[in-house]
DNA sequence: ATTGTTGCAAAGTGTTTGCACAAAC
DNA sequence: GTTTGTGCAAACACTTTGCAACAAT
């Protein structure tokens, strides 16, 4: 099992895959894929609105939102849904995969991978009357501080 | 792989623990209680408040987030995340565990169950820097009669 | 020049809270 | 009789939309 598999050439794949849509440039989604590919676990929009203007990259919180909707749908980032009210986001890399923790006393969330899983899913996803093509695993608990 | 176990004895366990945990009889928590017995998966706060208004036992909304969350709190009812807007709960069972099937097209939501895939979870918690308490999985694509 | 992008403010939508009254114990 | 449960309406918080100004092509 491994603990998250670093970056890839995320931002240049985002730019071509967003040319290739159709889409032009603008600053705000400039700024927010740059930070997106920055981060190593997902964030909220709200996260990411307060990053930004951290570093002094302010965009409007509705940029946030539309930028992420035309990322999502490109498939350049996907939701992760970890039960803590707001919705996160993170970039969605070609040869990395992962999955969440979710500390439930603290909200921490990290990322983490396993093949034996992955395999389990792929069988699984043939005998299913579903046409997969995503799944999402969530395990919830006990950060180790939180354990003590 | 199965697709749902039926019904166990959950609303008289369900009244022993809320008994237990001190709380009192209301006729809102009752009805809320019996719906989601009857019901085969995962229902929104909103689809319960039209389910009962439509059996003329109205409970107003409030009561059925209050409820549910009480319901959460004790662990008789779990939320499921579909990536659908809106959080969904459905009852938990004792011997009966199952995850989810989501159609992104239709919405339609299906349970199912898999040991090899609880097999893969359970071994993986161990290694995992999370006191791992539940998890779940959600598996996203298309219904049999969106995939036509 | 045309068309997509952004910020702002307003509207929307699901959820939570305050309060008064009814119900349970 | 005291405490909890419930309905109603208002308040909230996150998200989306309308619109005018701006920037990219």
């Amino acid at each position: 099992m491994s603990f998250y598999a670093g970056a890839d050439s995320w931002v240049p794949r985002a730019e071509a895959v967003l040319h290739r849509a159709g889409y032009r440039r603008g600053g705000a989604r400039r700024a927010v894929i740059e930070l997106l590919d920055a981060q190593e676990c997902a964030l909220t929009a709200i996260e990411i609105e307060e990053a930004l203007r951290s570093e002094h990259r302010r965009v409007s919180r509705a940029s946030v939102y539309r930028i992420l909707d035309e990322l999502e749908q490109v498939r350049l980032v996907q939701r992760v849904e970890t039960g803590q009210t707001m919705v996160r986001y993170e970039r969605v890399c070609e040869n990395e995969h992962h999955h969440h923790l979710v500390c439930d006393s603290c909200g921490l969330v990290m990322p983490f991978s396993d093949t034996a899983l992955e395999r389990a899913i792929e069988t699984l996803s043939e005998r299913v009357p579903l046409a997969v093509s995503e799944h999402e695993i969530v395990l919830h608990g006990a950060c180790e501080d939180c354990a003590l």
